[in-house]
DNA sequence: CTGAAAGCGCTTACAG
DNA sequence: CTGAAAGCGCTTACAG
C-alpha cells in the first residue's frame, strides 16, 4: 500500500480510503490510485487489515464431519452462501467429539469473526454455560438451552408428521429404527423420537417399546441387522410390523436390504420412510421416501444471525426454527 | 499478551518466548507466565502473529464444489489431516467457474498460506503461464502442465484396469458412458476415456466410436437417457452392447433404472462399472462396482507438498501420481 | 536468560 | 478532500 502511494504521490491513507471506498475522495484521485493498484497488482493484505478493524470476514463452521446425518449437504449451502458475500467459511471438523467442541467455544476459531456451530457432544449444560459467549450460532437437530443464537431443524414435528403419513397410508405398527427409548434426551434421535410418540398418541394409537429400536451406530449394517433380527422369529410368514421410520438414511438403506432379502415387498408389506438428505434415496430400489432438513434455509438464517451478531455486539437472542420436507418416493403408498 | 506481560512483571518479549517456546527462558519464568496466560484467559491473536511471521497455518480449498466427482470424499480427508497437524483449512468454492478458479491463483486465497486447487474449468494455457505462482498444489483428474506441483489420481491406468476386468469377464461392447469423443482434451473425462482406448488396443479389439456416449452433464438423469436411447430401437431384443463403464457415479445409476425398465439383467445381460467414491454405489441395486479415489493419499500428499513448498519456497516442483482401486460388487461377474 | 525498540501492513481518530 | 501520527497485538533482530 506503501508503495501505491507512492507511486500516486499521495499519503497511504488516501489510498486506504480509495480501496475501501471510505470517507471522500477526489474523483481524479481515485483514478490515479486505482490505475496504480492495478499496475502494481496491489492487494490488500486481510491480516493487517483484520488487526484494525477486529473483523476478518471469516466464519468457523464446526460439524462433526460432512459424513454425519445432513451436514455435508448443510456445509455446502454455508460454503455456497458465504461465498456470495464475500465471507470465507473456515472448516472445524469435531468429529463429534466434546474436547473439540469445546475447544471451538473457547477458541472461537481463532482468526473467525464467529463461529457456525452444530453440537453433538457438549452436554446440556455445557451449552447452557458456555466458555466464552463469543459470536456464535448453534445450529442442528438437538433441542438445547443456551446464551446462543440457534437455527434449529423442527424433527419433532416432522417426525410426527412423518408417522401420521404412515398411519394415513395403512400401516399400523411402525418400527422407530434408531430411536432413542428413554425420555428427556436432547439429541437429534431423541427430538424425533419425540415426534413419534406425539403421533401415535394423537392417532389415538398405542406406544409399544419394542417397536423402537435403538441401533449401536447409524450406519447401513446396523439398519440391515435390527430389521433382520426382529424378522429372524417368522421366516416367510408374519411381519410384526408394516412400516419403519429410519431416523438416519443409512439405517434405511440396511433396512431395504433386509426386507428384500426375507422377500418382505416394500411398499406392499413393509412402508419406509427415512430421515436424510442424500440422494441416494432416490437410487435405491425402490427409491425412498425422505424427511429432509431444507439445508439451504437453515444455512441461510444461520449466516444472517451470526453477521447480524458479529456486528451488533449486544442483541436479543434469535432462536429459528425451520421446517422439514417430505418427499414421497416409491417405498411408501401413494395417496390414493 | 501485555497483560500477561506486566501480570508476572516480565517483558512482551518473554511472554511471545514462552508461548511459542522460543529461545531460552528461566524455568520459574515459565511457570509465571504459564499460570497467567491460563488465570487471564490469554490467547495469542492469529491475526497478529500471522502479520510478522507471513504464515497463518491456513490453507485455502479451492474445489469446484462438494457434489462434483470425489470432491465430498476429499474435502473431508483434507480437513481431517489438516486438523490434526493444526492447520485450518478455508473452503473456496469455485463452481466450476474460470473466473473463480483464476482468482483463487491470483489472490493466494485471501489470508492463507497456500491453496489446494482443483482446476475444473482453468485452461491449459492458464495453468501453464499462470497469474501468480505462489505456494499451490493443484489436484484431481486432469492432466496439467503448471509450474504448480500436483497430485493426481491415475485416471487413465484406472481406466484401463476397468475396460480390462469387464473383457475378463466376458464383455466384448463396452459403453463408454460419459466419454469424450475428441481425443486430446485433459478434461477427467479426456484422461479416462485414453485408458478406454488403451485398454481396448491392448486387447486387440476395435475401437467404435458409437459406443462412446457423451452426455450433457452427468446426473443420473443422463445416464438413464443414453442407455433408454440405446435400446430404444430393440425393445426387448438386441442389447447393443454388454458393459457399461460410467465415468461418473450418477451416470451409473441412471443406466441401472433404464437397464431395469428395459428388462436387461445386471450383471447377466449388461456388467457395468462406474467412477465414484460414494457409498450410494453399495446402495444400489444391484451394488455397483466402482473404481475410486483414494482420496486420503491424496490429500495427505498434497497437504504435505504444500507445506513443504510453503517453508522451503524454491524446491524442485512435485508431481505425484496416486492410484485408484476398483471395488467389485454385484454390478460385474464375480472371476470365476 | 531477558529487555527496549522497531516494524509487520493496515485503519482510526485527529488535524487541517 | 487529504495528511501525519498513533496503534492493532504480535515477532524479529539487536543489545545486554
Amino acid at each position: 500500500m506503501r508503495d501505491v502511494a507512492a507511486a500516486v504521490g499521495v499519503s497511504v491513507k488516501t489510498v486506504s480510503n480509495v480501496v475501501n471506498a471510505t470517507g471522500q475522495v477526489n474523483e481524479a484521485t481515485v483514478r490515479a490510485v486505482r490505475a496504480a493498484v492495478e499496475k502494481l497488482g496491489y492487494r490488500p493484505n486481510p491480516l493487517a487489515r483484520g488487526l484494525n478493524s477486529r473483523t476478518t470476514d471469516t466464519v468457523a463452521l464446526a460439524l462433526p464431519g460432512l459424513g454425519y446425518g445432513y451436514c455435508a449437504p448443510l456445509a455446502a449451502a454455508v460454503f455456497d452462501l458465504a461465498e456470495a458475500e464475500g465471507i470465507s467459511v473456515v472448516m472445524e471438523p469435531t468429529g463429534g467429539d466434546r474436547e473439540r467442541e469445546l475447544e471451538v467455544l473457547r477458541n472461537r476459531g481463532g482468526l473467525s469473526d464467529g463461529v457456525l456451530l452444530m453440537p453433538t457432544a457438549l452436554t446440556a449444560r455445557d451449552l447452557k454455560d458456555p466458555p466464552s459467549p463469543g459470536p456464535t450460532v448453534l445450529l442442528g437437530s438437538r433441542r438445547v438451552e443456551s446464551p446462543f443464537d440457534s437455527v434449529a431443524s423442527q424433527d419433532t414435528v416432522a417426525a410426527e408428521a412423518a408417522v401420521r403419513l404412515l398411519l394415513g397410508r395403512g400401516a399400523s405398527r411402525v418400527v422407530l429404527l434408531g430411536g432413542e427409548r428413554k425420555a428427556g434426551g436432547d439429541s437429534a434421535a431423541a427430538v424425533r423420537t419425540d415426534g413419534y410418540r406425539h403421533a401415535l398418541t394423537a392417532a389415538g394409537r398405542k406406544f409399544d417399546p419394542s417397536l423402537v429400536v435403538e441401533t449401536p451406530r447409524s450406519f447401513r449394517d446396523d439398519g440391515y441387522a435390527a430389521i433382520a433380527r426382529l424378522l429372524t422369529p417368522l421366516p416367510g410368514g408374519e411381519t410384526p410390523f408394516d412400516a419403519v421410520l429410519a431416523l438416519e438414511e443409512p439405517l434405511a438403506h440396511g433396512a431395504l436390504h433386509a426386507l428384500r432379502e426375507a422377500g418382505r415387498d416394500v411398499p406392499g408389506r413393509v412402508q419406509v420412510v427415512a430421515f436424510g438428505n442424500d440422494e441416494d434415496a432416490e437410487y435405491s430400489w425402490p427409491s425412498l421416501t425422505t424427511v429432509q432438513a431444507d439445508v439451504r434455509t437453515m444455512a441461510r438464517r444461520a449466516l444472517d444471525l451470526l453477521t447480524a451478531r458479529v456486528r451488533e455486539g449486544a442483541r436479543p437472542r434469535s432462536h429459528v426454527e425451520v421446517p422439514l420436507t417430505i418427499i414421497e418416493r416409491e417405498s411408501t403408498f401413494s395417496y390414493a
